[in-house]
Parts: structure tokens; C-alpha cells; sequence
DNA sequence: TGTATGATTCGTTATATGGCGAACTATGGA
DNA sequence: TCCATAGTTCGCCATATAACGAATCATACA
């Protein structure tokens, strides 16, 4: 196919085009997360971040493994991700004091602690603490 | 005013969501250029390629100076570009062998070598060669 | 002065995108 | 086998965005 290149790398740039990829990139920072931990703390309904998660995959941003009833996402790593890694590390740095950015860090490590053996989860629903 | 990172951030993010942007962005790459040797390459409405700058430059990633009646655009040098530095530079090497680009480039080219005078323009409306 | 030119701003239109809920798929356990 | 759960896909709607032409602004030159 023709042009792949340009494609391809607009397909990263319009990927990073959104607050809410910027923010499950950042959080993908600090390791694999499964959908529901990002869903806890983007706080959007499952539809719109499995959505967000496709064009980040569809990016190269992201990788995914399937475990159970359970996805994981993760940063790309070695050559395959050897393409997009600039480009993230530029936003790692670029946010790394931003508030939006500090606030998901602090709520993702509650999610991340409370959710040992991914007891709590959509039951929280009203329920508050885990 | 709150969360000035990542709104900044957004700005470069978006503003580098688009071809032909990008397509500036790198001819921008081998040096100043006026809005009508832009618009030459681009051949779109020079209204369309104004926005694009404004865009562009809204996001700190080109500077301007007006001489007479130009506009010369160019990539932020010194301490201004250094937050986008990077992110630039990942765009060039990245698209250094595209084609799309390299036909840009060889465009550009022919456009900056006429140009000597800034003789030709409009009126190569029609007459093709100037 | 007035006029031509380079560029920007404004208003409009078509398309792209982000969000949601409903329906569907796949997996694990009762 | 049936049901619950985790994600994804689909269809819809509201908003954002890219493109254009017309009008405007600013500068040089007659």
C-alpha cells in the first residue's frame, strides 16, 4: 500500500489527540492495567474507553493480552514499540507534574491496591471504598 | 489558570493531528518560508493553510515575523522550542523516507529556487512554470 | 491619495469524532 | 446447561474540525 508511513504516523498523532488516551497512556506508564482499572479512573462508560483503547492499539500505542475474562493493556515494548517510544516518553515527561495527570496516578494506585484479587470492581458501583 | 500542562499538551497533540500540517511542519524542516511558498506546496485556499498556521503556532510549534507584506514561518528555536523539540524531531525521522514528504520536499525545492525574487506566485495560476 | 497584493478573519457546509446505551461475544462458575 | 461478568461492536446524537469563498486588514507602490 501507498504512503504507509504518513498513515501510520498520523494514525499516533490523531491517537494523542485526546485528553482521555493521554490520560490511559500516562496511567500505562507505571504498568499493565486491565480495562476495568482504567474504566474506574476515567470514570466513562465501557463502550468509550474500549473504543479509546482500539485506536491506541490500532496505533501501535498499546499492547493487549487476553487473560481470562480479563484484557490487559500495556506500553509497547522492545521493536515493536520501538517506533512510538520518543513520542511517549516526550508525553511522560511533558505531564509528569501536570495535576490531571498526578490525581489519576494518586487514584490508580488506590485501584491498583484495593483491587488485589479484582474483588471490588463494577459492584463499587454505590458502594464507594472496595 | 489550573491544568495549563496538559491543555498545552493537547494543543501540540491536535495540532499535529492533521496532514497537512505535518506536511508544513517538515517543510518548515529545511527552513523559513513565506505563507505563499507554503500554499504553493499545499495548493489548498490560502484561507485553509492561514488556519493551519494559526493552529500551528497557537501550539508553539512554529514562530512568525512579518516582513513587508510576508509572513515567514519557521520552527521555534532556542529555549521557546524546547518543550516541542523533541516531538519535531520525532516527526522527521520518522517521516524522512515518506513519500508524500519527499515529494514535498522536491516541490519545495523547484518553489524556493523560482522564487529568488518572489516573482512568480498568483500568477502561476495558470502558467504552470514560472 | 488610491490600488494591488499577501495574509487573516468570518460564516457556511460537510465530515470526523467522542460519548452513550443496547446488543452481542466470550469466558468462568453455579 | 444456564447465568453472571468483562469487553467489544453497533447505532445514534451532539460537538469539533477542515475546507472553501467572501470580506477585511495591512503594507507597498503608483
Amino acid at each position: 500500500m501507498h504512503n504507509e508511513t504518513i498513515r501510520a504516523t498520523l494514525r499516533v498523532t490523531k491517537a494523542l489527540a485526546d485528553l482521555q488516551r493521554v490520560r490511559i497512556l500516562t496511567m500505562l506508564g507505571s504498568g499493565e492495567l486491565c480495562v476495568c482499572q482504567i474504566l474506574e479512573v476515567l470514570a466513562l462508560a465501557p463502550s468509550t474507553v474500549s473504543k479509546h483503547l482500539s485506536i491506541l492499539s490500532a496505533a501501535g500505542l498499546v499492547d493487549s493480552r487476553k487473560e481470562g475474562r480479563w484484557m490487559y493493556y500495556r506500553l509497547p515494548a522492545g521493536t515493536a514499540g520501538a517506533l512510538v517510544r520518543p513520542v511517549l516518553k516526550w508525553l511522560g515527561e511533558t505531564l509528569k507534574h501536570d495535576e490531571t495527570i498526578e490525581q489519576d496516578a494518586k487514584q490508580l494506585k488506590a485501584v491498583v491496591a484495593c483491587d488485589a484479587e479484582t474483588i471490588c470492581r463494577r459492584q463499587r458501583r454505590r458502594g464507594q471504598a472496595c
